[in-house]
DNA sequence: AATATTAATCGTATATTTGCGATATAATTA
DNA sequence: TAATTATATCGCAAATATACGATTAATATT
C-alpha cells in the first residue's frame, strides 16, 4: 500500500469516518451500551459482560477514549469509565447531519 | 488472534458496527456524497474526484454495495451507481436510535 | 511486609483493510 | 475489425486492527 491516503480527504469526511470507525466493532458498541447503562462504570464489570480478555477490552476502551466518546478516571486500583455526553451528542449530530445533507439532493439519479 | 469474536455479540450490535464500518473510511464517505449529489453516478466521475486509483475506488464501491447503501447498474460499458435511499434511511435511523437509546440512561454515572 | 486485585501496556500472532498495477471483459468508436 | 474506453477482478505488498498472554505498576487486603 505504501501509505494511507486518508489525510487527502476533506476534514469533515475524515471526522465522520473517524467516529464511525469508533463504533465499527460490535465490542465497542457493546461497551458503550454497558458504560451508558452502568452506574459504576468499572472496567472489570465490562470485562465480565463481554466475551473478550481483559487486555482486549482495555484496548477497545482506549480507542473509545481517544475519539472522546468516553472518559476514564482512575479510582484507586480501579478505573471508572463514563460516557462523555457532550462528545456523544456531537457525534450523534454529526452523523445525523451527514445523512440528512446527503439525502437532501434525492433526485434525478439513475 | 486465532479468530474473530465479532459473531459472539448481539445482532443489533453487529448490525450497527457493520454499517458504521461502511462509513468508517473517508473515501467511502466522499463516495456517498458524490453519488448522492451526482445526477449520473458514473464510476469514472467518482474516480476523477477522488485521490485514488480506479481499482481502489471500485473496491470501495463494492463494499458500499455489499452493505446495501448504494445500488449499481450496468449501463453499457459504464456503471451507474446511486444511493439506495431505503437502506440509507434505515441506517440513519438505526444509528440515531442507538445514540438515543444509549443516551436515555444519562444519570448517576461517575 | 506479603499477597492479592485491578487495569494498563508490551510483545506477538493472525486477520483484515487499504491501495495499486496488471489483467480480463465488455461495450463503444474509428 | 481494430483500437479505445470503462470497469471489475486478481494478485500482491504494506498498513492496521484484533486478540491474547505475560508483564508491570499501583492500590488494597491480609
Amino acid at each position: 500500500m505504501a501509505f494511507s491516503k486518508k489525510a487527502e480527504f476533506k476534514d469533515d469526511e475524515i471526522a465522520i469516518a473517524a467516529f464511525a470507525k469508533a463504533i465499527s466493532h460490535p465490542a465497542r458498541v457493546a461497551i458503550l451500551k454497558v458504560v451508558a447503562e452502568s452506574q459504576s462504570c468499572i472496567c472489570g464489570q465490562i470485562v465480565e459482560v463481554l466475551p473478550l480478555a481483559q487486555s482486549t477490552v482495555s484496548q477497545h476502551l482506549k480507542e473509545l477514549k481517544e475519539v472522546g466518546l468516553i472518559d476514564g478516571t482512575v479510582d484507586g486500583a480501579k478505573s471508572c469509565y463514563c460516557i462523555n455526553w457532550t462528545a456523544f451528542e456531537k457525534v450523534s449530530q454529526m452523523l445525523n447531519q451527514f445523512f440528512e445533507k446527503t439525502s437532501c439532493c434525492k433526485d434525478g439519479c439513475c
